[in-house]
DNA sequence: TTCACTGCAAATCATTTGCAAGGCC
DNA sequence: GGCCTTGCAAATGATTTGCAGTGAA
């Protein structure tokens, strides 16, 4: 029984093969994986692997709280292993999406009179080396 | 001239019938609306629009600043025709969605030293009517 | 006349669904 | 045995693209 399987079971779920190698590249690679990413980078160690069992974990990780859905790119869903408190920032020049500190609940609104329950935040921009590395023009919106 | 076409005008954008629909619309209903949304509301008054020009002059506008991308629901891009600084909250009983006067730049990270353009906020949960109203059992995701 | 704009049809592509086979309790 | 899980193939559905016709400057 390794760490990942008893990581698993502690959010009620049952540690496959699939599931154990898909919340490992997602603890491993902190680059907000889209399904597809996950589905080739995992395909060799496990060639029998099917996207669809790639797309139905990430459901299952999302749903069950093992795992956070990432909006901020409008053409795919991406991933995050990632649980603590954080915001994220896409560059919208080497489209690298990296993880920033930061406590959502401090930012909830006062006002407001419903159940706030779930609340992103996106951040786009230049990230620190593509601002000091300006001579690429290699533009990824 | 009508103040559409001038506030079209205004962000570099030629005003042709459909675009002054769309932008109308987008101004007059507060709802968000998705690209097929403002398509089925308006084929009756234009019967010849197609869902193509919908969708470019719904990118036409986001990409010249005139209207909002919206997203907020994973389904579909949502649209937004008000430009003050506020962020979108969904209920995720009713599935409205409402904006909230909200001044974003005021919670940039300072530790960052990138550089920081577009600043997305999506709140999610039960929205004060639906509190209330907590006979119906009708949920939207 | 030129070039932007429009609209239809077809293509694309991420994601979901149906269903049968396999595997675990 | 029964249920959960997997994987293939097909379906779905939002969005984009190719291209030809239209219209405005």
């Amino acid at each position: 029984m390794d760490s990942t399987s008893i990581y698993l079971s502690g959010f009620g779920i049952r540690p496959s093969i699939q599931r154990i190698a898909i919340m490992r590249y997602l603890q491993n690679h902190k680059t907000h994986p889209t399904a597809d990413e996950v589905f080739e980078a995992l395909r060799e160690d496990i060639p029998t692997l099917s996207k669809t069992t790639v797309y139905n974990t990430l459901k299952l990780f999302v749903d069950n709280g093992a795992a956070l859905y990432v909006g901020i790119d409008e053409k795919n869903a991406r991933f995050d292993g990632n649980l603590e408190p954080h915001t994220h920032f896409r560059c919208k020049k080497c489209g690298a999406i990296t993880d920033i500190p930061m406590n959502v609940e401090d930012f909830l609104p006062k006002e407001f009179n419903g159940d706030i329950d779930e609340f992103y935040i996106y951040l786009k921009g230049l990230c620190a080396q593509c601002k000091s590395n300006s001579n690429s023009k290699n533009i990824v919106y």
